[in-house]
DNA sequence: TCTGGGGTCCTAGGACCC
DNA sequence: TCTGGGGTCCTAGGACCC
């Protein structure tokens, strides 16, 4: 048996943690730049504020309804998230971190009739430890512990676990879910299953199986045989190596200058080198994208450009470098530019290193002991304490945050107060 | 004025190899 | 009428996830 433990509303419920006032308020998180509502909690879902909408477009309603508003803050979540995983870590030795706040345990070890329980014990442990809600949904695959755990959120009688086995309670669980709600369908699979009569997730694990592979391919598939209950997908406990990092952002303002797009890319560039580097790792191509506002009618124009490196690297020197002679390449003026970002793809494990005809290396290079002092000095002064001159300073473009709490739990000087 | 960011997997088709 | 057979690698595009 799998469980799925979801947080729910879990930024939402970050920001209620160290402000309890907010509780039984309508809260909403904003993401980066404060564009689009991605969180909402539950008095503000019942609102009917929408998901994913603009934020300036929905000002007005949320003031008028007194709905309480934050900037997106991922220091305080990536904290909080990694508490509430390493909770979990203690009631299965099988875990897979999912997402944020999502992870599926293995619990196939749990008898039968004390499962129920278990999975209680597990919401109320992780509550009362951390303070986050979670539902817990357990059944004989992931596809449908998604499924069990969508029940349990939304149930009152069901008070955020819910255990499905045998084949009743399956397929009752199943006729109750949109087929929309389906781990795996999307906006266009659910259109076209629809449109071919299939609207719930029962009627979807009855489809003929060679119909769906030829209309969704060996995914749906899997996703159909694991509502019939045969587990397709494993719990990865460690997770598979990166295959890209991408660090990219929407300025606070337009940007027009080449030297401007030049510093921001230098800082993306920054952020993914250090990625690399925790993750042990070597990038050997790098490209970078410029864009304006793909909204409105000012002139658009967005492009990429890309390299393949001589030899993999993680140094934040070649990398910056890299990304600056790319722009040159693309930079185009006269435009007003609202995003641009940095992307590694190629990337190896930095144990494994393929070395270039010409280089000369006999284990850790002057590169490597650089970076290594440079990430030890970040880690231990705070970010941003040792960087590169071409990063600049005084970003005029620097996202917008107007509404983020304190990060609680990962500043001195943010520290929530008790009196 | 204001519209996020970061990932994965699969398939088809073209280029190329022997 | 009929023009081999069997591969690999790469990329772009489409679908999905949180």
């Amino acid at each position: 048996m799998i469980a799925l433990v979801d947080c729910n509303n879990f930024y939402a419920s970050c920001q209620r943690v160290f402000d309890p006032g907010l509780e039984g308020k309508p809260i909403v998180v904003l993401s980066n730049n404060d564009g689009c509502i991605v969180a909402r909690s539950r008095e503000a879902k019942r609102l009917g504020v929408p998901m994913g909408a603009p934020y300036f477009k929905q000002r007005d309603f949320l003031d008028k309804n007194g709905v309480r508003v934050f900037s997106s803050n991922y220091a305080l979540y990536g904290d909080m998230s990694r508490r509430v995983m390493s909770v979990l870590e203690q009631f299965s030795p099988g875990i897979e971190i999912y997402s944020i706040d999502e992870a599926f345990l293995d619990v196939s070890g749990i008898e039968t009739g004390d499962l129920e329980d278990y999975c209680e014990r597990i919401r109320d442990i992780v509550k009362q430890w951390t303070g986050i809600p979670v539902s817990v949904g357990a059944a004989a695959t992931k596809t449908l512990a998604k499924a069990a755990n969508e029940y349990a959120k939304n149930a009152v009688d069901k008070n955020g676990v819910m255990v499905v086995r045998g084949e009743e309670d399956v397929n009752a669980l199943l006729a109750k879910l949109p087929v929309d709600d389906v781990w795996g369908i999307g906006r266009r699979y659910a259109v076209m299953l629809k449109s071919h009569g299939i609207a719930n997730a029962l009627q979807l694990k009855r489809a003929d199986l060679e119909w769906i592979h030829r209309k969704m391919t060996v995914m749906g598939e899997r996703l159909v045989r694991e509502l019939r209950g045969e587990p397709c997908f494993a719990i990865e406990e460690t997770p598979a190596s990166r295959k890209s990092i991408v660090s990219s952002r929407s300025f606070g303002m337009p940007v027009t200058s080449i030297d401007d797009l030049r510093e921001a890319l230098a800082m993306y560039a920054t952020t993914a080198a250090a990625k690399l580097r925790v993750l042990k790792s070597l990038v050997s191509r790098v490209s970078i994208f410029i864009t304006t506002n793909r909204f409105g009618s000012a002139p658009r124009y967005a492009e990429c450009a890309g390299l393949e490196l001589t030899e993999p690297t993680a140094d934040t020197r070649v990398l910056v470098k890299v990304t600056g002679n790319l722009l040159n390449r693309i930079y185009r003026e006269g435009f007003k530019y609202v995003k641009a970002g940095v992307c590694f793809t190629d990337i190896t494990a930095a144990n494994a290193r393929q070395l270039s005809l010409f280089t000369c290396s006999n284990g850790r290079s002057r590169s490597d002991s650089l970076m290594y002092a440079l990430d030890e000095l970040n880690e231990k002064f705070g970010r941003n304490t040792i960087k590169t001159a071409a990063e600049g300073v005084n970003h005029c473009w620097h996202m917008r945050q107007s509404k983020r709490s304190n990060r609680f739990t990962t500043r001195w000087d943010e520290l929530p107060r008790v009196c």
